[in-house]
DNA sequence: GCCGTTTTCGGCCCGACTGTTTTCAGTCG
């Protein structure tokens, strides 16, 4: 069992608690023990296996060590059964439903038998919520809204999720002799921010052999099916993951074909025909028309790697980022790929949280963090005080933390601490800290957090008057969504855009998983309309830092190159850039 | 249920917004 599965087993616990009306402390426990469980970073099912001693971690007492050696161990939860005998586990669903919460569903439970989605989009359908006490119409309606989305977009998995899925799985695969190669393909290899499976390709000496041990993979469901070549499985997280295996000959041309996209694949493919060649999942053929349906007719031109099937058709390879038929195969054959981002070409991060508001780490050991990734600069950006949950800073503790900002600078001379914070945009477009102190800093981020859902005309005023304000240099996550939990604000983007090209505002492109905020359409556009982009985590503990490649990854999906993006300057450079 | 230069009990992030209220409960971040 996986680190996120435990956790999500605890997430579940502390959902079923808190609609059982148990102590909201014991709750918060659960909630915190997952919340570590998910972050890290080793596998907590090799230290039971080694007896570790689990109450070492960070919010994990006796009982939480307990629950995490019974889940490795039996892969289900004791407490967790007992607990949905009182309180039906589909109701945990029903408060992943924004505006609906543990009481809430509690009430539609007790009062209308309400147990599942289905039963509660009946129940809004024939209006008895509305007549529930402390429910209206308005709630009515935002529940069938809320049912609607959460269906739209059930079944596609965050990068970031299937990510923890799949690293050990490929670990398991190559850990087995027998198997060559192996490699997800699909949407996973085109790092699309969401993934519905994971395609995995594998080429082995002993197919049957491989086949049993990837079944067997103690992680798994169900097997759907399984045969020769293919074979589909459901993880427990509900991950279904097709794996097949392919000849070595074919391994380039089916690479290619399950990375897709489908769009990208269909070019090809015609690109294929006008040059009298034929590409499928088995390579690239020359003739064979007459023997229809063996895949192998005709002479075999190309299909061992993705480089000479490119090549056999006229075209450089292209990076799997691009493969959305957006213009890549064009680009390709004229030989102009973009140079696209790297990692390694980030020289520091400008959005990151400190133990001063909701950072879990000291400011020095955020510096330290940098350092080791090489960095040449950081910006410190807590939040400020209309964030109260958060510790968000006034004035006053801000000028504290600049004190300490200078002894730690002192300590590391090798390198650059930006003076940052990360400034809330008020209801009314204001910003939430004072002129004179806004003038002291080396760069503002400004973003909204509350009111995401004002009517479209006045969110788009909110932003564009909050833009105009000359200490600004950075919009953070300039949509606000959270992916499957948030939708975007409805609002203007191409006007904010353009305000912010205007006004030398740069935007950003936020690399947590979990917002991915621009995505790459929209990056796509603000580059366009001549928007500066910087890419940061907003890490709020040091191994968050790590979550650039995310960012990294979108902006590749945008076609960024290093000169797009703020951050590849060095420091002199972004600061003179920064001025507005 | 976790944690402890507040240490074995008694704390534990808290203010704003919404929709339903007529003084507030529930939800969110």
């Amino acid at each position: 069992m996986e680190n996120i599965e435990i956790a999500a087993v605890l997430q579940n616990v502390a959902d079923l608690l808190e609609i059982k009306g148990a102590n909201p402390f014991r709750i918060r426990a659960y909630r915190n023990a997952a919340q570590v469980v998910a972050e890290w970073a080793a596998p907590l099912r090799k230290l039971v296996e080694e007896e570790c001693d689990l109450t070492e971690l960070p919010s994990i007492g006796k009982d939480m060590a307990r629950h995490i050696e019974e889940l490795v161990s039996r892969g289900e939860l004791m407490l967790l059964q007992e607990l949905s005998q009182d309180v039906p586990l589909s109701l945990v669903e029903l408060t992943r439903l924004p505006g609906l919460g543990a009481k809430k569903a509690r009430k539609l439970w007790d009062e209308l038998g309400v147990e599942t989605l289905d039963d509660l989009e009946s129940a809004a359908e024939r209006g008895a919520i509305a007549t529930l006490p402390g429910f209206g119409e308005k709630t009515q309606d935002k529940i069938l809204t809320a049912i609607d989305r959460y269906r739209k977009r059930r079944g596609r998995m965050k990068l970031g999720d299937a990510d923890q899925h799949a690293v050990p799985l490929l670990d398991y695969l190559r850990a087995n002799p027998e198997v060559k190669r192996v490699e997800v393909a699909g949407s996973y290899r085109r790092r699309r921010e969401t993934v519905r499976d994971l395609d995995v390709l594998v080429i082995a000496t002993q197919a049957e052999a491989v086949m049993g041990y990837f079944t067997s993979y103690p992680d798994i469901k169900q097997v759907e099916s399984s045969g020769e070549t293919r074979s589909t499985v459901v993880l427990r997280s509900g991950l279904q993951v097709d794996l097949r295996i392919v000849a070595p000959q074919s391994y380039g041309a089916a690479l290619s074909y399950f990375t897709g996209s489908k769009e990208h694949n269909v070019k090809l493919r015609m690109r294929a025909i006008q040059r009298g060649l034929r590409l499928s999942e088995y390579g690239v053929f020359r003739g064979g028309e007459e023997e229809a349906g063996d895949p192998w007719a005709g002479e075999f031109v190309a299909g061992r790697d993705e480089n000479e099937v490119y090549e056999s058709l006229g075209l450089a390879w292209i990076p799997p980022e691009l493969r959305e038929n957006r213009g890549e195969i064009e680009a390709a054959e004229r030989s102009e790929l973009p140079d696209l981002i790297t990692v390694g070409a980030i020289r520091g991060d400008l959005q990151m949280h400190s133990t001063w508001s909701d950072g879990k780490n000291t400011l020095e050991e955020m510096l330290e963090a940098c350092v080791a990734r090489g960095y040449e600069y950081f910006a410190i950006t807590d939040h400020s005080k209309a964030l109260a949950m958060t510790g968000g800073l006034d004035g006053a503790k801000l000028r504290e933390q600049w004190t300490e900002i200078d002894e730690i600078a002192e300590r590391h001379p090798g390198i650059e601490i930006m003076r940052g914070m990360e400034v809330d945009i008020l209801g009314d477009g204001a910003l939430d800290l004072e002129d004179a102190m806004l003038a002291q800093l080396d760069i503002v981020l400004i973003s909204v957090h509350s009111r995401f859902d004002l009517p479209p005309g006045d969110q788009t005023e909110r932003i564009i008057k909050a833009l105009g304000h000359p200490a600004v240099n950075v919009l953070a996550h300039p949509t606000g969504r959270q992916i499957n939990r948030r939708d975007p604000m409805q609002f203007d983007l191409d006007a904010v855009l353009q305000s912010a090209a205007d006004s030398g505002v740069a935007v950003e492109l936020n690399a947590h998983p979990d917002r991915l905020d621009l995505n790459d359409v929209q990056l796509m556009r603000a580059r366009e309309l001549g928007c500066d982009i910087v890419i940061s985590t907003d890490a709020h503990r040091t191994t968050d830092l790590d979550l650039m490649r995310y960012g990294v990854e979108q902006a590749r999906r945008a076609w960024l190159q290093p000169a797009d993006v703020l951050n590849t300057l060095p420091f002199t450079e972004l600061v003179r850039r920064l001025q507005r």
